[in-house]
DNA sequence: CCTTTATATGATTATCTGCTCATATGTTCA
DNA sequence: TGAACATATGAGCAGATAATCATATAAAGG
């Protein structure tokens, strides 16, 4: 109770288990917040931005000629990654370094890479 | 060496940061299949499902009642992430129930759900 | 068999996404 | 100030995605 998740009359087959699974649901914000989050993870140029960080801050030009592309759209990029608070900046003169904002990524990260290997 | 990652000819600034950044580059399948792990995992409706099969396993008809959504919906999301073998099932008779085939989802959501917090 | 029930699938469509291109902003230095 | 440089941003477009609708498959029971 609390959550306001509304009823639907679709037919079910085990009302006990769909009882227990809506009350147990995530909050709409937090399965939006979550989805968000993944969604920005799911993109392969953004995977590779965080994984440079993760070793070094970096400025949006090196960023771009590492992975071989322009550098406004790594500038795009990195607005997605600041939006979703997994990168942060300071600016030095001309430059801007670009770096991890957040301690779970990396973990993240290597849960992904343990469910792919574990296949 | 022994991965052939193009280089490029764009300007950057720090050489050094560059190369050690494209020495420790993941293979590009790993991106691959990292990206599209978390692609499958940034949907709100598959978030959802994961979320409910954590708890009990379930058969497609009680899903699209617990999230208010048609049968063919529901179908068409379970291939997905049975494809990113996030979930298996049995058949029992007529009915089909899924569950999770992995124990690393809980852990990326765990990890998700505190970098949400940690805002 | 034929019907019913549970699920899967293909086609379609509206929306979203990630790049490019052109241009704007902001900083340094002459 | 004005030129050069590093980065940001907006518009636009091609490709991807998630739902719907109609239909197919597959099992159970009469």
């Amino acid at each position: 109770m609390g959550k306001d998740l509304q009823r639907c009359d679709a037919f079910c087959i085990h009302e006990d288990i769909v009882s227990t699974a809506r009350d147990n649901r995530l909050q709409e914000d937090m399965v939006m917040e979550l989805s968000e989050l993944f969604k920005v993870l799911g993109d392969g140029t953004r995977i590779n931005i965080l994984r440079a960080l993760a070793l070094n801050e970096m400025c949006v030009c090196d960023i771009a000629a590492l992975l071989c592309m322009s550098q406004s759209a790594i500038s795009h990029q990195l607005r997605t990654l600041k939006n979703a608070r997994l990168v942060k900046y300071r600016r030095e003169g001309k430059v801007i370094y670009y770096s991890l904002d957040d301690e779970h990524v990396e973990r993240m990260f290597n849960q992904g890479i343990e469910h792919i290997k574990h296949r």
